[in-house]
DNA sequence: CTTGATTTTGAAATTCAATATCAATTATAT
DNA sequence: ATATAATTGATATTGAATTTCAAAATCAAG
């Protein structure tokens, strides 16, 4: 929590930028929800607290938050990007049903692996990735 | 090359749909391009034959195309959805690189047996799936 | 303190891919 | 032929995301 703040601070300041008040409380409010929500989503929470910020600030933020390597993009198939913070979440990957939406995180370390290993071959030097399964859940079956 | 014609045209069928002039030509030239393009490219290249074709056809047809499996839609992070057939192309995930935008179509058994696991793990019928690793090419270092 | 340069912000306008609308055309079935 | 359904393309609309811009806040000297 503390430690998301410190790692932003110093983010910002690699970018000459400066924690504001209002990134500070964007941030804040983003680690206490759950994860895997819309700009948007995030705007309607920031702004129960705080009217007078704008959605732009809300967008611009989650994007330096990204760079800071504090939020990951995520695509659920809907039209927009959402965004989930990963404050004590390892790396993990995504099963989503394309029947009912819901969707169930999951990672395997021998993929990760051979991910790398992929990398190696084609001399890439990888950063991120994104892993989706689309597919039918136990429930909808 | 008539494959995908016929593959196309059984699940038009099976949707109560039929094959078109129109739907026809898009395939078709679709079919004779690089793949990765995004539904504005094609119908740009589509508009030199035959300049009556409109671009909500093109979208169209592309969803249905992908429908049929017989394209597939790519997000190569800029912003738009971007479509590549799969004649005579084995399925592949993609490394994009961060700094120059080009790709590389990548292959590996190990992890596509090893996702299959996975799923099964959550009794999860995995239909299709995304890997993309972003990250720095050979060329940008 | 001033002063001036820089950054940040929020409201509003804009962008742009994608979708929806709709009247006209075409195909199909009886 | 007649009714029904599907298809099309021009156009309008949507909606997430970005850009613009003037005002406000922050900072850096002097
Ligand atoms: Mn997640
Ligand atoms: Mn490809
Ligand atoms: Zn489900
Ligand atoms: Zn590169």
């Amino acid at each position: 929590m503390a430690k998301e703040i410190q790692i932003f601070i110093d983010y910002l300041k690699k970018k000459n930028l400066k924690l504001t008040d209002q990134r500070g409380r964007i941030l804040n409010v983003f680690l206490k929800t759950q994860r895997h929500l819309s700009a948007e989503d995030l705007y309607n929470i920031v702004r129960k607290n705080d009217a007078s910020i704008g959605q732009a600030t809300v967008f611009r933020t989650l994007k330096l938050l990204c760079g800071a390597d504090i939020a990951k993009e995520v695509d659920l198939g809907d039209g927009k990007t959402r965004y989930e913070h990963k404050c004590g979440h390892e790396h993990h990957d995504h099963l989503i049903c394309t029947r009912c939406g819901r969707f169930i995180e999951a990672m395997d370390p021998e993929i990760e692996r051979l991910q790398k290993k992929l990398c190696r071959r084609f001399a890439f030097t990888p950063q991120y990735h994104k892993m989706e399964i689309f597919g039918v859940c136990k429930k909808c079956r």
